[in-house]
DNA sequence: TTATGACCATTTTTCAAAATCGGTCATTTC
DNA sequence: GAAATGACCGATTTTGAAAAATGGTCATAA
């Protein structure tokens, strides 16, 4: 039962934070949860943030792997960006533990949080980045600010599957597929 | 002096509202900055929340006029937008009410202040979806959901000018405005 | 050497008293 | 007598001090 502690006392905490959150998850409870004493997180993890961290930095790296897992070499930029795009904004949706930190980001505002969320906003845009710096040398699309354009079709991603749905009737994947098509990738412009 | 009792009343209370927001702004307040007694007010208004509105109301009002203002027939419907929605976002920047709103939005998140925001954004999509559905009649841009597309335009305006200088150093108005035409107008295809 | 939980300083929660608020209406003003 | 007023009311919010809880430590136990 005793085994490889460190493992028990992320899992605890996992649950936790996913159940709570991080600010209503106590150092106490996770001990109770991995059936250890609360000095023996300290021997693992500086303190609570640094066991916060640890747990999304895998998360992170998660979501990057579920994105490039759906990378096709073979497809179109429009495509592979669409892909990435909607698998990690499925994750967020699916995953307990990142539905309590929105929901924490939204209504507390912890900080340890926030920069969590900024973290994976800032690695979400990295990777869209990668792809678009590969489409432009390909010559595939146009010059651009890789920077730029990779935070913009983020948001433009979030404004159609979360701000749409806050007043509206939500738009089905392929819907959101074809409009990112149109706006970003086509254009409205007729000549 | 005391004149227009419903002007200074009007007076009193924007003043108020933009200096310390809807929430604390009292009605005793207000009647004191008014030079009249607080049951005057109700005698003009229902209550606190329909003095508010008298007030944004007519602040709405000014903005749309500031962007019909910048409407030029000639030019394209790109430019046109363009110009509304600069109009619209340097509207919000510069007067003390509504930027005042805006803190409260974030910050204590008031019901009256995000009803507020809502018909704001309500208003602003609706008048993008008119020159959207004039553009599309005269077949300048390509068919589509005006009310999607006007959303869409907002929200990629909000983005570059609010949402990215949150991390990031700010984009020049004609940078953003060639960002805007690259997105939504011309599209990333080179194909 | 490693694990532990009683312990500590600090922060957060509680809760009742006090203050403040939006709104009313009997009285005053003109 | 119509319009204006501010003392007043019930409801909500703020306050502040006591109590509880929390993150982190460290002397002791295993």
């Amino acid at each position: 039962m005793a085994k490889d502690r460190r493992q028990m006392i992320i899992q605890a905490a996992t649950k936790s934070f996913s159940l709570f959150g991080y600010k209503a998850t106590t150092m106490d409870q996770v001990a109770k949860l991995a059936n250890v004493g609360k000095g023996t997180i300290y021997t693992f993890f500086k303190n609570k943030e640094e066991l916060f961290n640890e747990i999304v930095t895998e998360l992170i790296k998660e979501m990057k792997a579920t994105a490039e897992a759906s990378f096709d070499e073979n497809l179109s930029f429009y495509e592979n960006a669409n892909r990435a795009l909607f698998q990690i904004l499925a994750f967020r949706k699916e995953h307990q533990l990142t539905i309590k930190l929105f929901q924490e980001e939204r209504e507390i505002g912890t900080p340890a949080v926030l920069e969590f969320m900024e973290r994976l906003e800032q690695t979400v845009v990295n990777y869209i980045k990668n792809i678009l710096q590969t489409a432009i040398d390909k010559g595939e699309i146009k010059q651009c600010n890789p920077e730029i354009t990779a935070f913009v079709m983020l948001k433009l991603y979030i404004a159609l599957i979360f701000d749409w749905e806050q007043s509206r009737k939500p738009l089905e994947k392929d819907e959101i597929s074809k409009l990112f098509e149109l706006y970003i990738f086509k254009g409205l412009s007729n000549r």
